[in-house]
DNA sequence: GTTGTCATGTGGTCACTACCAGTTAATATT
DNA sequence: AATATTAACTGGTAGTGACCACATGACAAC
C-alpha cells in the first residue's frame, strides 16, 4: 500500500498525514494504548517537518483518536463506541452522517412565515420567511424518524426538491450553492409522547414515546442559519455523545 | 528570593498572552465581532513570534472566545454564545455542574460484584468489586432522576456517606482524596419505559417515558474509572449538548 | 535490596523564515 | 458608470533549529 505524502496536492499535508494515521487506526493496525511513531521518527519516516507532523497529531487528538502524555508518547484512545465516536467527533462529518443516510423521503419543501418560536431561534423579524423542509427518515426501511428543518435563506436562495434529490443532504447543498458552512450547534434532547399524526407517520401508536431532538445551527459568523426539530422513535435511535476535556 | 525549587511555576508565553486577549474580550474592550490585533500586530506588538501568538489564538479558538476567517481577520465571538462554551467546553466544570444540584438525597452506598455489562463497561475481570452509588436527584422537591454510579477503586479507597454529605459531588471526592482527575465520557440517550420499581421512585405511573443517560467516564489516563446510569422522568427533563467545529 | 544518578527518548514551547490563499479597496481600464 | 486589475492587507501551511519538561530504564553507590 501506497502512505506516500503528495506534495503537489491542494490538500494540506498536515490533512492528507492526518488520514494516513487515522487509517491505521481504524483498519485495526495500531491497536487502542499502542504508542504511534514518535514525532521525530515520523519526521524521517514521511519526510515532513516536525511543526506538520505536530499539527496533524493536534487535528487527530481534537477528535479524540489519540491521546498524547508528557514524556511518554502518543497513544490510541480506546475506542470502546468505536462507529459513534468517530463519526461523532467531527462535526462536519456528523453533519455529513445524519444529511446522507439512505433512505429519505422528502415530504414538503416551502417558503412560509414559520412560528414565533422559530423566529426568535433564528433571530429573525416577526414577518420574516424561511424555508422549511419536512422529510421522513427511514432505516432498513423502517421510519425511525421525522425531521422538521427551518432555514434562514435570502429571497434570491432557494433550495428545490431536485438540489435534494442530487446530495440528499441539506448541509451538503447549503455549503456548495451558498457557501454557508454550519459550525456549530446547540443541541436540546428530550423525550415526548407521540401525536396521532406523528404516530401514523413513524408507524407507532399514538402516545408512544419519541425522543425529540431540537438543534440550532450557526453559520461561520455564529449567525443562526438552521432551526431542526427531529422526532426519533423511542424504540429505534439511541444517541451517542462524547465529551471531552 | 526563595529557596524552593518549583519547576511547575513557568507559565508557557502562548498561555500568558491567551489571557491577556481573553480579558480584553470579558471586560468588553473587544466587543463582539471586532476584529482583534492581526497576528502580525500582535507579533511586535509583544514581541511574541507568529507562532506562538497562534498558539494563542488556536487556544481561544478552541473556548469559543474567538473565530478566524481566512483573508478578513479574527473576530470576538458574540458575546450570546459565550456563557454556554464556558460552561459546556469544560468537561469538570459541566460535571460539578450536574453534581451539585441541590437536594441530593443519598440512596445507598456498597461495595459489590456488579453486573456483567457494568464489569465489561469497567474493563475489570468478572470477580472484581466495584463501588455502588444510587441516589435520587430532586428537584424542586419532586424527584426527577435516578441515579447509579459504579465506581473503580482499589481495596484501600472507600466513599462515605459523610464524603458525599460534605462534598454532595462524586466527582469532587474522587479529585480530591484519590486524585482521580475525569477527562474525558462516553454518554448515550434513549428512550426507555418505567418500571413499577422505578416508577415508584419517581412518583410517576409504570410505563411512563424515561429518558435513560449512560455514561463512561475516564481518567487521565484513558482508563474508564466509573459508570454511572441516570433515568430521568420524561416530563422534567431536557438534555443541552453543544457541538462544535 | 534500596536508593540515587543520569543518559536517552518522548512531547511542549518558541523563534525566525518563506510562501500560499482568501478578502478588500483603491485604481486603472473600458 | 461599469468592469477588470492590482496592491496590500488578512489568516493558513510548512520548514528549520533550538531548548525545556517529563518519564523511564540502566546502572552505580550505598
Amino acid at each position: 500500500m501506497s502512505t506516500t505524502i503528495n506534495p503537489y496536492d491542494i490538500i494540506p499535508k498536515y490533512y492528507q498525514l492526518a488520514n494516513i494515521l487515522r487509517q491505521k487506526i481504524l483498519a485495526g493496525e495500531w491497536p487502542p494504548r499502542t504508542p504511534i511513531p514518535s514525532e521525530r521518527v515520523l519526521e524521517s519516516q514521511y519526510n515532513i517537518s516536525r511543526t506538520t507532523i505536530r499539527q496533524a497529531i493536534d487535528y487527530l487528538e481534537k477528535q479524540g483518536f489519540i491521546y498524547r502524555e508528557h514524556g511518554r508518547g502518543t497513544f490510541v484512545s480506546p475506542q470502546k463506541l468505536q462507529k459513534g465516536i468517530q463519526e461523532l467527533t467531527s462535526f462536519s462529518e456528523d453533519m455529513l452522517r445524519r444529511g446522507i443516510q439512505p433512505g429519505q423521503i422528502i415530504q414538503s419543501i416551502e417558503r412560509l412565515t414559520p412560528s414565533e418560536e422559530v423566529l426568535q431561534r433564528l433571530e429573525l423579524p416577526p414577518d420574516a420567511k424561511v424555508l422549511r423542509v419536512e422529510r421522513i427518515r427511514l432505516g432498513d426501511n423502517i421510519p425511525i424518524g421525522l425531521q422538521t428543518s427551518f432555514l434562514k435563506l435570502a429571497e434570491n436562495q432557494t433550495i428545490t426538491r431536485e438540489d435534494l434529490d442530487a446530495t440528499g443532504s441539506l448541509y451538503r447543498i447549503l455549503q456548495e450553492k451558498y457557501n454557508i458552512i454550519p459550525t456549530e450547534a446547540d443541541e436540546t434532547l428530550e423525550v415526548t409522547l407521540a401525536t396521532p399524526y406523528e404516530a401514523s407517520l413513524l408507524q407507532i401508536k399514538p402516545g408512544a414515546p419519541l425522543l425529540l431532538n431540537e438543534r440550532l445551527l450557526y453559520n461561520q459568523n455564529r449567525e443562526p442559519v438552521e432551526f431542526v426539530k427531529i422526532l426519533y422513535r423511542g424504540d429505534r435511535y439511541r444517541y451517542l455523545i462524547r465529551l471531552t476535556k
